[in-house]
DNA sequence: GTTCGATCCGTAAGCGCTTCCATCGACGCT
DNA sequence: AGCGTCGATGGAAGCGCTTACGGATCGAAC
């Protein structure tokens, strides 16, 4: 069944050379190799390997064998010089949140590792040089099929400029102004609610929030379900209560004083740096979560980070939004359309930083 | 000066279509269009742009000139495909350390830049899958000139595979075993010494250290070098007084009861991360730096990180890294030569958490 | 049995670039 | 003046792939 004839492990490429140095690798095996071992012409090849139509089923499969036992590889140089797709995708992201920003690094991670697993090259893209400059790049260097852009703190200029250009753009984590741009994105509002909703069901009767960068698409939704949560049980939105918050670890950190001075019993954090920050001072004036606050972030992205705080937080499904936008992206390349926006469903983790429902 | 005669803003390509829509970047410009232009044929063309020499001095800058009114790019799938660089590199790293490790997180960031800067693209590579599989795809992708890895948490064995297979390779961070591969790294020793040294000459008289990894050859340097420091001054070493740690920030905070009860009145730390993690364990105990105790530790990743911690640390220089290794790679793709190692100097950034020298 | 259409497949023309090779002119020599 | 030499130049092949385009094949319908 596996036994393909294949012309002589020493593929019919060039002279082969002296007996002696064996190449490190099966030598390059080229289309063309495929094609004559697999006894077809390289167009049928082509047309096999790439799921085009106008090629026999069984002529596709004994093709793809024989690929496969030859260890064929593209070469994404020459798949895209000639039309195809290079398989290689663009990951743009602000390159100053790198190195603070957790969400953004969790983002990067899950997408190099669905980049793997969907066989696809990932190029690194960054805001230091300006949109146009980037996307110019992009365009003729010719070697990217489409593009994955983090909004997170990039201007929308950028979504503007990789649009007008006709690139295959995918959004991910933020609304789109454009009504043309597909978006992948976590739901916010709801999960945001729900742990809201069950601070003040556990006993906590003034919950604050630290909301995000106020302009922020999902600082806004955050903030919304934490209204939500409150409106939902009848409770009067103290104003008071929302503290304005800018995601990094120093706006948690510097709000405490504040926030204790408010005599609040819960805090719903916008991110987990946020939370990560207050905890830490208040833990410095001798205050703990859950006994004295609760405390609640959002993201997910400190569940690694050293033992010592278990906090509850809305689990971002990083690898389900990359794997999502990189499939949104390769149907858009294809132009076989694609959603326009799509939520994904983020889990909590409920942490010891909250106090649990007692019954049940 | 700048007038070079350029046929048409809009180029010779393709008929140009309707008037009333004009595409969104000058309309791709080809070797060919530049050649035509420049009044000379595509092979001089090729040659006047990549420097090759068979090119008259005042060609070569016509062309040039001419390539760069009409905003040529060259096409790096093409250019890849022909045989010349595609000018892409791949950055090999460990992807786990992306989550918690900021000296990778810094690398990734100053390569991202340096990148940029040399107008060479990134393909991020991980270790995912394994080594031969991603050797294996690198070299028949074919769009990847050569391939920078962080030593960082990779096995040997990656390495190995990369210099076999024959793809240009520079190591960043860590000491190679193999005698044929450029590695460019941070001094390590010497400036461990030079920290500790300091901390000794400005009041403490037991200074401690978390190493790092064991088997990590930054670590060991680091370790060395605080031994020098010590037995410089003719102070004998104590052992009792390494603690070995793991990098982590959760290995500072962890060790900090043993390390306080070692009646220490200075640590020096093998990275950032452990030295935060102690600090903030010791202010939890009420302890501060340098009042109790001098910290140090090394990298300068925590320079970024909220205010109220400004550490004593060994900074180093990323971008410099970054561009000496990208220089180093290219010049090994050129078939140039380099340096086998490469060691550049960090500088010390002297904070609050040590005492400063009283007098000067 | 011929004709038509659909389906499958092979031929060949590039994609934009580098590089080998032949050509050509200018120069220096005898 | 004639010849060899050498550097500058253009022609053309080809990197590995996709994709018109047209030829072959087969079944069905007349």
């Amino acid at each position: 069944m596996n036994e393909i004839p294949i012309p002589g492990r020493g593929i019919p490429t060039i002279a082969s050379g002296g007996p002696p140095e064996a190449p490190p690798f099966p030598a390059n095996v080229t289309l063309s190799d495929v094609a004559q071992a697999a006894g077809v012409s390289l167009a049928a090849a082509s047309r096999a390997l790439n799921g085009k139509e106008g090629v026999r089923e069984n002529v596709r499969a004994r093709v793809q064998l024989v690929a496969d036992s030859l260890g064929y590889r593209p070469n994404r140089a020459a798949k895209n010089l000639a039309g195809g797709r290079a398989s290689v995708i663009g990951l743009l992201l602000c390159i100053d949140e790198l190195q603070n920003n957790h969400y953004v690094i969790s983002l990067l991670q899950a997408f190099a590792k669905a980049a793997e697993d969907h066989d696809e090259g990932l190029m690194l893209l960054t805001d230091s040089r300006s949109p146009s400059k980037v996307v110019e790049n992009l365009i003729r260097d010719g070697l990217i099929d489409g593009v994955i852009i983090s909004a997170i703190a990039l201007e929308d200029r950028w979504v503007e400029e990789l649009l007008d250009a006709k690139l295959a753009t995918v959004i991910v984590g933020a609304h789109p102004r454009r009504s043309d741009v597909c978006a992948v994105d976590v739901k916010n509002r709801e999960p945001a609610k729900l742990v809201v909703g069950h601070m003040l069901d556990t006993g906590c009767e003034r919950v604050a929030m630290i909301s995000g960068i106020a302009h922020r698409v999902d600082a806004a939704r955050r903030l919304a379900g934490y209204r939500d949560a409150l409106l939902e049980r009848g409770l009067v939105l103290d104003e008071s209560l929302i503290f304005s918050g800018n995601f990094t670890r120093g706006a948690g950190w510097e709000l405490c004083d504040e926030i204790v001075g408010a005599r609040v019993d819960g805090v719903f954090c916008a991110n987990d740096q946020m939370a990560l920050g207050l905890h830490d001072a208040l833990q410095l004036r001798g205050l703990s979560a859950p006994e004295d606050i609760s405390l609640a972030g959002f993201d997910g992205t400190s569940l690694d980070e050293f033992r010592g705080l278990d906090l509850t937080t809305v689990v971002q499904p990083f690898s389900v939004l990359a794997d999502t936008a990189i499939v949104t992206l390769k149907s858009l390349v294809d132009r076989k359309g694609a959603p326009r926006e799509q939520l994904v469903q983020p889990t909590v983790h409920w942490g010891s930083t909250t106090r649990r429902r007692s019954a049940e």
